[in-house]
DNA sequence: AACGTTTTGTAATAATATAACATTAAAAGT
DNA sequence: ACTTTTAATGTTATATTATTACAAAACGTT
């Protein structure tokens, strides 16, 4: 139950960064942002947004390269994930649907392969952009 | 109906690799292998790429940043992709459940938005993997 | 205090991807 | 056939994203 004790310096200022941000944030974004608290370096950064996905406090992006802070509370780790995206003005939002998440975690196929984590990413247009 | 109208000589150079490969090939391997062909620079291969994504011949295994040609016969386009990866030996396979995209595809939540592409990427171990 | 572990700092570099521009080829219209 | 337009190519340079390698500091035990 208790996979988290608490956040180093770094981590810390990362992930401050990336909660108050309405957007997804790049990892070089990020670094810019944060040189002035004094992580000078990628891999500080880089090591700080690992560790915050690997408990669950911010998840990865995939098809843009960029991070957001999990807004599902009860996100322990990030490994059901699920995102709409929309390709004009690239808002991303973290879908939080127990039905979609109920049936991918038991999605099971012919393959022989047990499923323990996934990334959902859904892209479209936003009702702002739909309007234009 | 027409969109593939036909390949030029470069897509059709990556296409043939990325079929003939039984792994997900990424950008830079592609190039490597394809340089005795011609194409030297990674724009001619990231541009023959994206094609072959557009016409939905080869997709993108999103957070492998790596490529595999197409397994499922009547993906005209890209926009409604699942796969499952290996994260002990990398395999990647398509999904070809139509179940499962039947349900991603005609899935609403109630942000107003209309999604008409999705790409699901699920992680786990394969049978083989699992057994060692 | 001594030990092992994790985190940090730092520099260098690897890997992935795009911008800009000139040229050539192909498709479509007249 | 020839012009126009659109798409693809070739090339150089550069931007962006991410990791390797190694030494030092901080932390948590015992």
């Amino acid at each position: 139950m208790q996979k988290q004790e608490h956040l180093t310096k770094n981590q810390q200022i990362v992930l401050d960064l990336v909660e108050k941000s309405s957007e997804p944030l790049k990892a070089y974004s990020i670094l810019f942002n944060v040189q002035k608290k004094g992580l000078k370096a990628p891999l500080q950064v880089y090591r700080a947004l690992d560790k915050l996905v690997e408990i669950g406090k911010i998840h990865k992006v995939e098809s843009r390269n960029a991070f957001v802070a999990c807004k599902n509370s009860n996100c322990q780790v990030s490994k059901a994930t699920a995102f709409s995206i929309c390709e004009s003005c690239e808002k991303v939002t973290e879908i939080n649907n127990s039905k979609l998440s109920k049936y991918l975690n038991s999605f099971q196929d012919n393959s022989g392969m047990k499923y323990n984590k996934y990334n959902l990413e859904f892209f479209g247009l936003c009702k702002k952009c739909k309007n234009k």
